[in-house]
DNA sequence: ATAGGCACCTGGTGGC
DNA sequence: TGCCACCAGGTGCCTA
């Protein structure tokens, strides 16, 4: 479920586990992602001590002692398993290997991370850390929501001009950084705004009051992600897999959360993508 | 420059 | 049980 809360929530997960400790052997069971991944990467990282680990939008970057930088997308299916960690603060033991498991990293305090994705949208890749930021997947993405560029100012102007529905304008990466499918139709719920309309076509106050409501949106997935956290031990270890409650992402046909609203929830297709929405309470 | 559609890939679900 | 159509949390790339 990789949109911006859950890989946070995963770039939370994996840092007690991988921050500050050396990377003992790195193993890459195919030769690529989505893409190829760089030359002799496994080379390059094992050995390394990973720094910190870093999130931009729905990318995680882990920052290595070699000047080197780590990039992890986990596309639609990806998944960090942690295992073997010493604190006890994950699955203990190793399980045995599945299908899709395409990347390991065996850390030097006895953690395990297998990167496990069946679709294989993911991605990996190695960049120079002073110039992480000008790579061409991270160059064009627009403020992180939760941080000071996420602002009422830069929302409504680079909007005002989009003639293109506020569902697409939201998802496009260059407008903010790390929605996807599920918030944006919860954020314009919560706004009460259709989300067929044009985006020049709102008002630059209604535009406005999305920007508190995408940062709580957010904020509220992260706190109940955090919380699974706890679950680990007796989970199945499926970091970044939790439950969370929709206003209206996934209920088409239920009846609308909104109190003495009458309406069921509705879904239309938006180039390729279901979007779901209240019909009485979004305009 | 902007907008829309396609492609990439596997697995789960529901209908016949 | 088998087969098939359809759906899924993302996003780069191509075309108008």
């Amino acid at each position: 479920m990789p949109e911006l809360p859950e890989v946070e929530t995963v770039r939370r997960g994996l840092a007690p586990a991988m921050e500050g400790t050396v990377i003992a052997q790195a193993r890459v069971n195919r030769p690529d992602l989505r893409w190829p991944f760089p030359d002799r990467m496994a080379e390059r990282l094992t050995g390394a001590r990973v720094l910190q680990l870093r999130r931009r939008s729905k990318y995680i970057l882990a920052d290595l002692d070699r000047g080197e930088t780590l990039l992890i997308h986990l596309g639609m299916s990806g998944r960090m398993l942690v295992s073997g960690d010493p604190l006890g603060q994950f699955v203990h033991d190793h399980p045995a290997p599945e299908k899709h498991d395409h990347v390991v990293f065996d850390m030097a305090n006895g953690a395990r991370i297998t990167f496990n994705d069946p679709r294989r949208f993911g991605a990996m890749d190695l960049l120079e850390t002073s110039t992480a930021e000008a790579h061409p997947l991270l160059a064009q993405i627009g403020p992180e929501p939760l941080g000071n560029g996420f602002t009422e100012s830069h929302l409504v102007d680079a909007l005002k001009t989009r003639n293109t529905p506020i569902k697409s304008a939201l998802l496009d990466q260059k407008t903010v950084a790390g929605l996807g499918n599920i918030y944006v139709c919860e954020a314009l719920f919560r706004a009460g705004i259709h989300p067929v309309r044009r985006a020049r076509n709102i008002s630059a106050k209604r535009i406005a009051t999305l920007v508190p409501i995408i940062r709580t949106v957010l904020e509220d997935a992260i706190d109940a992600g955090g919380s699974s956290l706890k679950d680990f031990r007796q989970a199945d270890g499926e970091l970044g897999y939790f439950q969370h409650s929709f206003d209206v992402y996934g209920r088409e046909g239920e009846p609308c959360r909104t109190p003495d609203c009458t309406a069921t929830v509705q879904r239309v297709v938006q180039s390729g993508r279901s979007s779901f929405y209240c019909p009485s309470c979004q305009r």
